[in-house]
DNA sequence: TTGATTGCAAAGAATTTGCACTGGG
DNA sequence: CCCAGTGCAAATTCTTTGCAATCAA
């Protein structure tokens, strides 16, 4: 299920580094310090992470290519409730979101009862059903999260 | 149910013709030629509607009026999927959004049983709910929807 | 070789901010 | 009268585009 150079040529887009190296950083290569991997990403987050690795990579060049994969259909723009644009690789199925209000983690979800319920509403409302988003807003409970020590959760 | 002048002195606002005059606008005052009234408007649209009122207010205090507006809990922000701002005046519950992908009509609806699952899911997930945002996508049936005919509803 | 791809800088679009003037209470 | 509120222009932030140099096939 990883995604691969072979991806890009079926995309028909050449095989690059650039392209290669924001495929890995999406794939969630460079892990947090504890562990948690962020697969959600801002176009000014995948550029910074390239360039701590040292490559020469411009953020004009981060946005072609992030557009050029949602157009190939191999990742996916968010914007979530700041109106930022987040990047995610399509991999597995369709999934909804739970984003923490106060580290940013992003985890993901699926609920078939719910998805069944929203076309039934569409249809009542006289909708032909397209796509949908969904993303719930919370605090969680990750041991580092920021804003955990003034929320009273020793 | 309606908003006025009084909400914005229990903001702490001052009663000024600008902020009147959005609360109007965003009440739906200026209906379509077809009856429907859009009440999700981008500050861009709003501040049209001023100019097309002869009012002459700029578009920064369009755009500050409703940031107040948010911080008092008078209307809210929303993004949806093209990451474009638009607004809403709060009035009745909470619901969520169906947009039509083709003209851009925006309706309202709740399901409790959904709210309920989130509910759920935010818990199983290690999260505290705050807030969420559910938005379907769709094509609509309004008889002047600017992409009907394209699809080949008579 | 050769058109696709990239970097950089400049352009755009959406939104916010600085500042002197205006007006509501 | 006096400070919150406003208009305008300039500044910011995020994203896209133009163009000459570069690179994959």
């Amino acid at each position: 299920m990883r995604v691969e150079s072979q991806d890009l040529r079926n995309a028909g887009l050449k095989v690059t580094t650039p392209r290669l190296r924001i495929l890995e950083i999406l794939e969630g290569s460079g892990d947090d310090s504890d562990g948690w991997v962020q697969r959600h990403l801002s176009a000014e987050e995948i550029y910074k992470r390239l360039l701590d690795a040292n490559l020469d990579i411009g953020l004009a060049t981060v946005y072609r290519v992030l557009t050029q994969f949602e157009a190939a259909g191999l990742v996916s723009r968010h914007h979530f409730d700041s109106g930022l644009g987040v990047f995610e690789l399509n991999q597995g199925a369709h999934h909804d979101h739970i984003v923490c209000i106060d580290c940013g983690r992003v985890e993901e979800f699926v609920d078939r009862s719910i998805e069944e319920k929203q076309m039934a509403i569409a249809d009542r409302a006289g909708f032909e059903l397209r796509d949908h988003a969904m993303v719930l807003y919370g605090q969680c409970k990750r041991a580092n999260c920021p804003d955990r020590k003034s929320r009273g959760n020793k």
